[in-house]
DNA sequence: ACGAATTAGGACTAAAATGGTCCCTTATAG
DNA sequence: CTATAAGGGACCATTTTAGTCCTAATTCGT
């Protein structure tokens, strides 16, 4: 339920590498090397994220990427949203459609409250937390307040 | 980002129109009338609905679905769930699959953490939630603590 | 000035997921 | 018996997704 695409994970992989390499810039064939995805998708990775401004790019010899500011202003929603477009958790709630049944949906805009929800929690992690794999994601800000995961989901139903 | 199929979603105006006929059985057929979607797509969705539980059903003649228990017992996960199956936020984080870069990979279960956290977000919000259309979702909890949405998320980045 | 590196921007394809319809079987009320 | 419903899939069309590749446009180093 409720994915990301595989290329946003490895957007992450990418931009956690770029991180770990602060300053320096990294062709895109050096991220492949380090994170074992291969060039081409990378590459393509790289291109959106530099469209959308989460990482600087240099043409030419030497060139290559870096991120644009630091890993902790970059939050995982800044990711998503890059990588996979403004859409919504329900297609009727993406801003460019419109939904047939709208006259007689009675759900309306309870999931779009969950989206931003949730919105807020993925804009309160930031590349840093994503980074440090496994070490315990400490607390983070869900609307304002701050909430430790500790443990795994136990489903109640 | 992050949605949630085109058909989940129907499946919860389904279950707020059942939700809404307490005690009495509304047949496929009922259901679609009520709602605007078509016939076979409400009943597959009715079928799923009925095979994971949520709903019982009554074959033959005056028979129907109604809901299996009461609409504040059912949550938002439990729907996902039941319409999307067990999947993750990330393909790597899903049980039944393997990673090929496992190995390089430094971002690792930062993703599925955050999973665990939203499944809990949406396991708090009920059937009954969902159906308050207009109403201000009032507070839902967030991994135990009470939270309140009011209003829309103002991007960070 | 030239050539090697390296990004920019798409075009393109194959595979998978999604949405939706239809058909046949089973159960049950009247 | 017959009409009404659910149960369980098969099936197909469309869209998305993942991934590769090709052709510019830039820029460094010599």
């Amino acid at each position: 339920m409720l994915r990301i695409s595989k290329l946003t994970d490895y957007g992450t992989v990418v931009l956690a590498h770029l991180a770990s390499e602060t300053g320096s810039v990294c062709s895109a064939a050096d991220v492949a090397q380090a994170t074992g995805i291969a060039v081409p998708t990378v590459s393509k990775l790289l291109k959106s994220l530099a469209r959308s401004g989460l990482v600087t790019s240099t043409r030419g010899a030497n060139g290559g990427y870096r991120l644009a500011r630091a890993a902790s202003d970059i939050s995982a929603a800044s990711v998503i949203d890059a990588l996979e477009g403004p859409v919504s958790i329900t297609e009727c709630s993406a801003s460019d459609s419109h939904c047939d049944y709208e006259s007689v949906c009675n759900v309306g805009n309870a999931w779009q409250r969950i989206n931003v929800a949730i919105r807020r929690a993925l804009e309160d992690v930031s590349l840093v937390d994503l980074q440090r794999a496994n070490s315990p994601l400490p607390t983070f800000n869900f609307a304002g307040l701050p909430v430790s995961v500790t443990g795994a989901a136990e489903k109640k139903n």
